[in-house]
RNA sequence: CGCGGGGUGGAGCAGUUCGGUAGCUCGUCGGGCUCAUAACCCGAAGGUCGUUAGUUCAAAUCUAGCCCCCGCAACCA
């Protein structure tokens, strides 16, 4: 009989920079559960890939001055790099700009195009020029920009529609008969109550106003939209609508699409839609994971707070940063990262319990029986209950294994791992080496605590790709019949007489304070190279240099005045700006100020202040801002606006 | 009333679908043991489950209101 087969995908990552420990987050657990379904005997095709086109690439590559593929080119060494770094067992790695993907979506556009589910059409919206943004009629609000409250000016654009408005009904339908489609469930609700009963409408799914994408065929001013080309690589990648799509017939539909919560609503929706469209069937499940969060707030380029997986591997080991990942987050929900977190799970989980387990049982072995145990032995009181606990681990193992619940999966395992410490104890084998009749009860229970390792090493393969091996190396075993998932079910399976040979440590304990600060430093430095921060730093060069000393003239070209606040108001829908109407001499200018924070509107009116007179004007919530009221602030916490020592000094005067 | 997620011993979380003794890891304190990586094993303290009201014999769990935190969006000159 042919082998079950398991179609499991992560998103297509975006290459606009280096990847960080989210994206890696998702990637290990579909890894975890690849590996998983292949030692349980499936034929696994595990997809990753790079998902290459759109506005923002297309941006960044010009502002480095080289094309869009060229950039992505160097980003994606990286993300294969990472993938091999943290021992992703990938089958295939797609790139949208793959020629088969693009001529496999040009395909898929034309199809849909020409049975009517693409139709060409007018997009008539509002524009709101100051806020560089398009809005439908109902998003208006009193006819007028929902952001900024300003005259919108009604424009009307050229676009392919998909008539995604047709599928809804299948859609809620298909959700609500399969209730497994989308995991959690609590992500079904949410997609159900906010878009699928509120009504859908049809999806634009072509621009022009760029050009780093797929071009629609028979209109080559039009790109594909980027989602309609992103989702298409679960299929493309098998060589649906080529030539060979013998990978198609066999792995489709897929078992499930590893998401984020942030793309949920593209997999539950729109990729039906299109199967539909295109009569195909639906991926079994689609599941949204949680993100990684850092002291509560959420992981961000701009915010310069990501984590960098190379330097941990670096530190730790590939082995306990996935077992890390997988451990101290529930999958599908969010999790805090961090470094002390990190250190903990280590030094308590995989030193101290695991690790410590090989190292003191070979230990002994070794010390009492020159490595190698006598074939009689003699079981002990002790015994049942261990082999029970082990026995009902593989089955609670697998139904969590099979809901993706690697948290709770490790949990059990690690059950079995203190009941071995604690069999250990149990047993007393220190004592019993004193005792010439008691050794073969002291063999059987060194014998016991090997076997058990043995089954928690099988066990631990799809979390810790690496640290089994080094088990085995210890306990005398080799890769093969003993080690297969399904002898994990079986007590017993190991030679009487094995033999052990005592190793290095595999998981070495970590001195917490020592290595906290050595962290930081490492993780900084990494933070620095991100391109992100290269912008910054590029565009923190370019501003006037600041050498140490500048001269009078270079001083006076900042103007600066005394300005009076006459009225100051809180801004809707921004937790720190004020708008300030400040009097300087004659004229009054509304000024934004990121200060809500410290200061009410009612303690601004009346404050004779510093202006920044003849700073180039900027829009900031749809609105022209002339200029900026200086503040001192230490950089945390604290902030103070610079205002007058004397107040009969009248605006508009100069400052110098 | 924009939409979602969340609030459970000192920390981090599970439990809420389907009401019935509040659970896990870490930390703290006490004990045991000495094979081991200052480790392992046992025990204890510590929670009116954000808040108010309701349904019920019974509410962390169901219903309604309120408070707080986070994310999305916008912005932080």
């Amino acid at each position: 009989m042919d082998k079950q087969k398991f179609y499991i995908t992560t998103p297509i990552y975006y290459p606009s920079d280096k990847l960080h420990i989210g994206h890696s987050y998702c990637t290990v657990a579909t890894d975890t559960m690849a590996r998983y379904k292949r030692l349980r005997g499936y034929d696994v095709m595990f997809l990753t890939g790079t998902d290459e086109h759109g506005q923002k690439l297309e941006r960044i590559a010009k502002k480095q001055g080289v094309t869009p593929k060229e950039y992505i080119d160097k980003v994606v060494v990286g993300i294969k790099e990472l993938w091999k770094t943290l021992n992703i067992s990938y089958d295939k790695f797609i790139r949208t700009t793959d020629d088969y993907h693009v001529k496999t979506v040009q395909k898929i556009f034309k199809q849909l195009y020409d049975q009517g589910d693409i139709y060409k059409s007018t997009y008539e919206g509002w524009y709101c020029t100051p806020c560089e943004s398009f809005f439908t009629e109902h998003q208006l609000v009193d006819g007028k920009c929902p952001d900024c409250g300003r005259e919108v000016e009604k424009v009307k654009e050229e676009s392919y529609f998909f008539r995604l408005s047709k599928y809804q009904d299948r859609i809620i339908k298909y959700m609500e008969e399969n209730t497994e489609f989308l995991q959690p469930n609590t992500r079904q609700n949410e997609m159900i109550n906010n878009f699928l009963k509120p009504g859908l409408e049809d999806l634009a799914v072509s621009r022009t106003s760029f050009k780093w994408g797929i071009p629609v065929e028979f209109d080559p001013g039009h790109i594909v939209y980027v989602w309609v080309d992103a989702l298409s690589n679960y299929i493309s990648a098998l060589g649906y609508g080529s030539d060979n799509d013998s990978l198609f017939q066999k792995y489709w539909p897929a078992d499930v699409h590893v998401v984020g919560k942030e793309i949920v609503r593209f997999h539950s929706i729109i990729w039906p839609a299109m199967l539909m469209a295109l009569n195909l069937p639906l991926p079994k499940q689609i599941f949204g994971h949680g993100w990684l969060v850092i002291n509560g707030g959420k992981m961000s380029k701009s915010v310069g707070n990501v984590v960098d997986p190379n330097v941990l591997v670096e530190k730790y080991g590939v082995d306990a940063i996935r077992y890390f990942l997988l451990r101290e987050i529930a999958f599908g929900q969010d999790g805090n990262f961090n470094n002390e977190a990190l250190i903990q799970r280590i030094n308590s989980d995989l030193a101290n319990d695991l690790g410590n387990l090989v190292s003191r049982t070979v230990g002994m072995i070794e010390k009492y029986f020159n490595g190698i145990l006598p074939e009689t032995q003699t079981p002990t009181q002790f015994d049942t209950d261990l082999i029970q606990t082990a026995k009902n681990i593989v089955p609670k193992v697998e139904a969590n294994m099979d809901k993706m619940m690697f948290s709770d999966a490790l949990i059990e395992l690690w059950n079995l791992i203190r009941r071995t410490n604690k069999y250990i104890d149990e047993t007393q084998p220190w004592i019993l080496i004193k005792d010439e009749s008691k050794h073969s009860e002291l063999a059987n229970a060194l014998y016991n605590v090997v076997e058990s390792i043995r089954i928690i090493s099988i066990l631990l393969q799809p979390f810790m790709p690496n640290t089994p091996e080094l088990i085995w190396k210890q306990i005398g075993l080799e890769a093969g019949e003993l080690t297969a998932w399904d002898t994990a079910k079986e007590w017993g399976k190991l030679p009487k007489t094995l033999s052990v040979i005592k190793g290095n440590v595999i998981f070495p304990r970590i001195d917490m304070k020592k290595e906290l600060a050595e962290l930081e430093e490492a993780i900084k430095a990494s933070q620095a190279t991100s391109i992100a921060n290269q912008e910054k730093k590029k565009e923190e060069k370019k501003e006037p240099e600041v050498p140490s000393e500048i001269s009078i003239d270079d001083f006076f070209k900042v103007q600066l005045k005394v300005g009076e606040i006459i009225a100051s108001e809180k801004v809707e829908k921004s937790d720190k700006l004020l708008r300030n109407q400040v009097k300087i001499g004659d004229e009054v200018r509304v000024i934004f100020s990121g200060i809500s924070k410290w200061y009410s509107p009612e303690e601004m009116v009346g404050k004779k202040v510093v202006v920044a007179y003849n700073l180039k004007p900027r829009k900031m919530m749809g609105e022209m801002s002339y200029g900026m009221l200086l503040c001192a602030d230490d950089g945390a916490d604290k902030l103070s606006l610079l205002t007058l020592d004397k107040n009969d000094i009248p605006s508009g005067a100069d400052i110098s």
